[in-house]
DNA sequence: GAGATGACGGGCT
DNA sequence: AAGCCCGCCATCT
């Protein structure tokens, strides 16, 4: 079936390393800009080791979204930082810089 | 098919 | 500037 989902992670395959999007970039791109919400829910069903890129989508502020369990987030950022992203002292990283405008 | 869930966002305090 | 509240949306139970 077409699930939302299944676009949400042909989406994310498609950003580059060293760069970010927001959950509500994803979701304008698929089309619902208002779904920005179904797309956390979308990610939160990846298995382990999937080719999907998940920690290049972060909220709207820069900041990487708060989970369970609690050393997700912290694996997150290590995979960002070692494609090249930079956090600031608020652990954000600067929207400005690093966002991926899309194709 | 109705109600609950959640890795969001924007606006107001 | 940081939090809190409330509306949104697709999927899950």
């Amino acid at each position: 079936m077409m699930h939302f989902y299944e676009q949400v992670y042909e989406l994310v395959r498609q950003v580059p390393p060293g760069k970010v999007v927001t959950y509500g970039q994803v979701a304008a791109l698929l089309g619902s800009p208002r779904s920005a919400r179904a797309v956390g829910y979308a990610l939160r069903y990846l298995p382990r080791g999937t080719d999907v890129p998940w920690q290049r989508v972060i909220n709207h502020r820069g900041e990487i979204s708060p989970r369970f369990p609690a050393e997700s987030p912290l694996i997150q950022r290590l995979l960002l930082e070692s494609e090249g992203v930079v956090f600031d002292g608020n652990d954000r990283v600067d929207l400005q810089v690093y966002r991926w405008q899309g194709e």
